[in-house]
DNA sequence: TATTGTTATACTCTATAACTATA
DNA sequence: TATAGTTATAGAGTATAACAATA
């Protein structure tokens, strides 16, 4: 059972992230959220005026894919699209009162769920673990640096 | 941009984690294998006579998924079914000489693209995060202690 | 002519249920 | 009656292309 390639780095990092993101689903799930429309709030919460197109490139998504997304959280009241009367094309994107609460709520629940699947690790290996990620993935967050993703 | 949520280490594990999957599909197209595949070659070549019930579980598939997946491997002369004489309902999963070739090509290409992708990171954040990963992963890996995934 | 947002369509992947052959 | 493997069908998610409004 100690294939190396079931014992790499990398394998177990895939597994890491699946089983991470069922753990997000599952948390989110209970606010009616999924880790999507958590990423919208956060970027619409962190950044005024963002266009669906600018959105798009946070998120790494396709900009069709953006349009329900959006439409979703616009009609439970998160966010609210409003024409840019500068390019009367776009939509700027602005989170609301109600989603701000929301978005901080999800925020809790998305920390205490990491709290628990980090928690085998000690307080040592924790820190290593995400300065470790912080290195190998900052280069390749290209809005860290202002780019996509 | 330094949003407390997008430098978590759960977000940054999944970013790795999805970053590193495309990472290793593009690897493996090159050798005309995708991931699914080639854990199918390593539990066939690392398991005798594993029968798909057994599969679906290391694979955390749905057994449906796994005639399909079998089926590519073995018209590609990967590996082979071979009725289980002592059930004769059961297929035993046998990995070729052909297969084994193709599974260690394709094991020495997925181990450079881990050295590029750990690139960022020196030796010692390398140990300490295969470290943490192990630690995280092994009791979540059921097979390590004899179960699912 | 190009771009933002939108809609429609086709394709892939997956889950569910039903079928067969064996037990 | 239950299980291993298979097949068929329906649903979710995505990518592609086409369209309207605006630049």
């Amino acid at each position: 059972m100690a294939d190396p390639l079931l014992t790499s780095a990398g394998y177990l990092l895939l597994k890491a992230g699946t089983h991470f993101h069922t753990l997000i689903d599952a948390t989110l799930a209970e606010l009616g959220l999924n880790g999507r429309q958590l990423l919208v709030l956060t970027f619409t919460g962190s950044e005024d005026d963002l266009s669906q197109q600018m959105l798009s490139v946070r998120l790494g998504l396709d900009p069709t894919i953006i349009v329900a997304l959006v439409d979703e959280l616009e009609d439970r009241g998160l966010v609210v699209r409003e024409r840019d009367p500068d390019d009367r094309r776009r939509h700027r994107l602005r989170i609301t009162a109600k989603g701000r609460k929301v978005h901080a709520a999800a925020v809790r629940a998305v920390a205490t769920a990491e709290k628990e699947f980090l928690a085998p690790l000690d307080r040592g290996d924790r820190e290593a673990l995400r300065d470790a990620l912080v290195t190998m993935m900052t280069p390749r967050l290209p809005w860290m640096s202002g780019g996509t993703d």
